[in-house]
DNA sequence: TATCTGTTATATTATATGTATAACAGATAT
DNA sequence: ATATCTGTTATACATATAATATAACAGATA
């Protein structure tokens, strides 16, 4: 099964930013299950087009957050233990990064309700 | 009533971004009401000790984002008819940017409930 | 031996961020 | 009217980030 990648060149989000995210994608999704094997950087970066560097940038960055293992050997794999689960610290950083975001929702006149069932629906696609 | 503008200048989150933030805030916990003035660039850059060209890019994007008016007469002014209602385009946005965070709490072993609750809490500040 | 790994090093280009001055034009207050 | 304050624009500079381009090294494998 091959993850496909759909970068967005235009996009002021980061390529190794968007390869991160969509590999954690594929990972809530059950696509990518612990001890699954990716692509090298190498290989990868020649099938979506881009420089190794750049892939290698994202998958040192999943590394560090534990949702992926980089053997000299094996290769790259999914967390076999799976990835690191919600602390305070994990907490905290969401909490930081929703609280401008509901905000604006706020001035927007977007009550609760509203803004819980977004993320209600979102949640869904992870089932 | 002054705002309080606190940035941190460490932050990876550039400075006008902060400062945009602060005031959005500012607006959705009705500290800023329609109509309240704000500072001039210069004096606002002056107080919290940064560039008046920081201050004003905070200002020309709040002012595209529909948060402020700028005339040149009266100054710079919270929109006094509103900041405008969520439309489909800025749903999407806000669908955009929660995708990728809602996925990580996946990952991480949020369940539903906790995520819905974490967005509850914070809506309460601005009340 | 040749090839594929991840990794590291350098260099270059382009863009984003933030600061520093300076100037202009309109409005306001003394 | 003179001075001051407004937003706005222009230019320049320094720094950091993003992305690419090569190249090389060391370990594992066929």
């Amino acid at each position: 099964m091959t993850l496909l990648i759909n970068l967005d060149l235009e996009s002021d989000e980061p390529i190794y930013t968007q390869l991160k995210q969509q590999i954690i994608v594929g990972i809530a999704k059950g696509l990518l299950k612990p001890g699954d094997g990716l692509p090298s950087v190498r290989s990868l970066a020649a099938d979506i087009g881009i420089n190794l560097h750049t892939v290698n940038k994202a998958y040192q960055q999943l590394k560090q957050e534990g949702f992926i293992l980089i053997h000299r050997q094996k290769g790259v794999v999914v967390n076999p233990d799976g990835v690191q689960k919600a602390d305070e610290d994990y907490r905290g950083k969401l909490n930081k990064t929703l609280y401008p975001l509901i905000a604006e929702s706020v001035c927007r006149g977007m009550n609760e309700d509203e803004f819980l069932q977004l993320c209600s629906s979102l949640f869904k696609e992870f089932s």
